[in-house]
DNA sequence: CTGTTGTTTCTGTGTTTACAGAACACACGT
DNA sequence: ACGTGTGTTCTGTAAACACAGAAACAACAG
């Protein structure tokens, strides 16, 4: 598969924005060329078409499974294994921002939990754990808050971030 | 300065987080410290508190201030600089969302319009082409629905998050 | 059973990043 | 002017990470 210039720009910069996100390159790359390639590809055909050696990409798509961000598909009279992800760029974001708050942010918010629960505080101190206990509150918040965004049906999310602008007029009237 | 467990094991986790999303260790630890300590502390002493050698305080005091995260104080009768980070978690939220906004969303969404305006597309490539679209306008909704909650006021904002799950109902009446 | 195709795992290497320590630069006090 | 304290920049090293290529493994076809 040859990518166009086009292709090529959106595939480099995913890998870039990547980086900046603690993702992989080459994960971050092949998930977008999954994503604008729309069909199954076979492994050895994404790493030609990435210039990669193929134990790379055989690890980077490993990685993208344990992320649920594709799926292995047959193709009827291939052996080899087919790799796909959804097409639909929502549904995409929302299992990113799930597996993040899993891995990272959940995790975060026990060890806050630990801190505060933990009885060795002195004097100077108390000021310290009150701002442990304010991040947990903001950690928690965000937390329930995304669970409950999470379970929106896109369309109805971006109802939702339409009329953020509004409720706040709701909030404090005049 | 000398950490007590609590505070190692916070300051120790931020920077793991931080890693993980590509913020360098020493630079989420030194804000952490900064954070918990909740008063101006001068280079040298973070130096000894995290163990970490003098110029490596000295770069990641410097980023830190590229992100907007830290104040240099004067201290009476002191000639050294102190750095300090504001103590309101929510200030500090809002401060990195904004930035990692600039920084990385926004240019993203240049390159995205970027690729839509070229005009080389083919047929089979017109499906792409339409992903690329539905992605650029997914992340300009973030964008701008980022920058309204960015501009309420901590209190509001956690208002608007409590209500989230029950604008759902009203947006979908039954 | 043997060759073929496809996949994963292993091993070594190259690249990047983080970091320490030294050197340097500057300001200030004496 | 000179020494001392403070901060930054430079330079080399080490650790982390990413990656290629080889080897090993598995499934299958003949």
């Amino acid at each position: 598969m040859k990518l166009n210039p086009v292709a090529q720009r959106f595939v480099l910069h995913w890998g870039e924005m990547g980086s900046k996100w603690g993702v992989n390159r080459t994960v971050s790359q092949i998930h977008a060329l999954l994503y604008l390639a729309g069909k199954p590809m076979p492994a050895d055909e994404i790493s030609e078409t990435l210039e990669v050696a193929r134990s790379n990409v055989s690890n980077s798509l490993r990685e993208l499974q344990n992320w649920n961000l594709i799926n292995i598909v047959h193709v009827m009279g291939d052996r080899r294994d087919h790799f796909a992800t959804s097409t639909d760029v929502w549904e995409l974001f929302r299992i990113v921002v799930r597996e993040r708050k899993e891995r990272e942010f959940d995790p975060t918010i026990s060890v806050l939990r630990d801190c505060l629960a933990s009885k060795d505080i002195s004097k100077e101190e108390a000021a310290a754990q009150q701002r442990i206990k304010e991040t947990l509150a903001l950690m928690e918040a965000l937390s329930t808050w995304g669970d409950q965004m999470l379970k929106l049906e896109p369309a109805t999310l971006m109802k939702v971030m339409k009329l953020g602008a509004k409720i706040q007029g709701l909030l404090l009237p005049k």
